[in-house]
DNA sequence: GAAGGTGATGTATGCGCTTACAACATGGGT
DNA sequence: ACCCATGTTGTAAGCGCATACATCACCTTC
């Protein structure tokens, strides 16, 4: 015998089955006797309401979705005791939570999905097929899927590249490096700094080179062509980034700009090996605002991100577009905020 | 006019909706001819299957479902720039991707849910209308919701109570502290050591305790009766755990062992203030391996927890009781491993 | 006291899909 | 040439709920 639905709950308590419905669906313009039976009648038989039942009649299943990257080797299964991978996803974690407590808070609840990036498209299908709406966090989708999937339902993209069409929320990270670089060279006379970006196709690791070379262009200083190295936003390669331009010839920068903390906290590890003296000897910055950059000896500095503001500034979009489809594309971008702490020669 | 259905991919692939559902279903038994037909038919239309027309008709929704305790002060939305919070569910976070990962495996998109100790029921039931089966972490549930719902789909209870006829998957926190303490006694010859606890009702924290005073019954110590001091699990309640133990009178014991690596690091920062050295002067161990944990100084002795394994072995736990919905309940531990660092006097 | 109004409940349909079963075509065996 | 196994496709009946519409009881109003 299957579960209790409609029928069974509005035969035990001796009403239709739309007054059960009713009840579920707003509880108003039913006569509280009445709800007091079927309420009754429903806890005696244990009904639960089928969401897809539900889903199905009334066109809207209550769902809100998130896919991100995946960051994990999927054959790394049970290795996971690393706190290395931990590390890296870090960042999707937070927009994670921030975009669950704001759903629920909303009424909804979060599907979320990760995916490689050549399944990007499979996964967001299968995802845009369960829920009302779906934030897509810092990925890039075969724009065919894509606008299969927005003429659908509504789609806010996070943290990554702009899609005529659709709403968008970036962080500040032109902005945000501008900011910090313009610390440097205004508040702490640095006028030699060196800049470690991640990989070409990393929209946001270029974007806050820009804002380092902008910080030069602003201060009348002479316009750094490119990156002075390269990682992979990995703290390993952020040592590795760190070793390479100590073993160059000449002298130092004066400060060596990395483009997120992972690289930073690598880069404290190498200096510190090698004897040499942050801020004394080298000023150190990251970006991203992790908590480990609070941590590490000395405390890193870097630009917060506002991660979980970033989930749930998407699913105010969302609920917003769900209340007019019409309305003009938002593209919002989220103020970052210095942390200056001692690696620049702040604070303590 | 509302998103295309099998019948409009039917109509122009011209076939029936049988043969539309079945290329979806199980390409197998379908033509390769008329699959293509079918596909391409689907692809200019912009089809995508509705979930819950899907799961109505198959009474399955190929979703696995998570329920876990919400950390967050839900009036603080905003403050969310402060990384305490961050650090605070870490714990939940390596779960989620560990149980993400692992449904998508076996072809389950995953839906989380954050409650509120007092709403958990209620969150409870409205994903168990969505899930085929559901997973919750460290939560007390009303028994009666619980006891509803479990009759309906399969329920793994991770890390929490024991529940009569539920499958469940805890940490060997028992067996790690009785390892670790195990560890200070006889290679470090530390016969004086105090255990801060969590709150009494943090059932994780009180195995710790008694794994703490098992290693004392097995090396013929004196049993300590309770923990010489609790906290709540946080890095600041550690550190002020740690102060008040200094302030006391009589002598420092030779080590103290935190019920949490998170208390564990405050202390470590308490103690650098007053110049006390660990290990030196104080051994100091944690429990969890968090990140953290590697990169504060001295970097602190733990137990790492196989937190990403716990959300994985709550996916096949699912997956098998799917297959046989009569097999027999299973409590199983996933077992800890000694992360022995400086601060107990190991390592460099 | 009849007409009209209001609120509570029942009736009946359809949401988009899966799937048992029927129907049909095809080819091999005799 | 006929029968049957096999493989492919169509037909039709729900799955459990929401909701437009009909119904009915009970007031109000003049």
């Amino acid at each position: 015998m299957g579960d209790p639905t409609v029928y069974d709950v509005a035969e035990r308590a001796g009403v239709s089955i739309a007054t059960v419905s009713r009840v579920y669906r707003s509880s108003d313009s039913v006569r509280a006797a009445t709800r007091e039976k079927v309420l009754s009648a429903a806890h005696e038989l244990g009904y639960v309401p089928s969401a897809s039942a539900r889903g199905l009649a009334s066109r809207a299943t209550g769902v809100l979705g998130l896919c991100f990257p995946d960051f994990a080797d999927p054959e790394a299964e049970g290795t996971a005791l690393d706190a290395d991978e931990a590390e890296l996803s870090f960042y999707g974690d937070e927009v994670i939570r921030g975009m669950e407590r704001a759903a629920r808070r909303h009424g909804y609840a979060l599907l979320i999905s990760a995916a490689h990036a050549d399944r990007a498209g499979e996964v967001l299908s299968d995802v845009a097929g369960r829920v009302d709406g779906l934030a897509i966090l810092a990925q890039d989708v075969p724009p065919a899927v894509l606008d299969v999937v927005s003429r659908r339902l509504p789609v806010v993209v996070l943290a990554g590249r702009v899609s005529p069409g659709l709403d968008r929320i970036e962080v500040a990270n032109f902005d945000g490096q501008l900011e910090l670089t313009r610390h440097l060279i205004n508040s702490h006379g640095l006028t030699d700094l060196a800049f470690v970006g991640g990989a070409e196709d990393s929209p946001d690791a270029e974007a806050r080179f820009r804002g380092f070379q902008a910080a030069h262009l602003a201060t009348g200083l002479p316009l750094p062509e490119r990156p002075a190295a390269r990682g992979d936003l990995t703290l390993v390669s952020g040592r590795k980034a760190a070793v390479e331009l100590l073993d160059r010839e000449g002298p130092l920068p004066q400060g060596l700009m990395f483009a997120n903390d992972q690289m930073a906290v690598g880069a404290l590890q190498a200096l510190a090996e090698r004897g040499i003296g942050v801020p004394a000897d080298l000023a150190i910055t990251g970006f991203d605002g992790i908590p480990l950059s609070r941590q590490v000896s000395p405390a890193l500095t870097t630009v917060r991100q506002p991660m979980s503001r970033l989930g749930e500034e998407a699913v105010e979009l969302l609920v917003a577009r769900f209340a007019d489809r019409g309305r003009p594309t938002v593209s919002r971008r989220l103020p970052t905020a210095l942390a200056l702490r001692a690696s620049c020669g702040c604070g303590v």
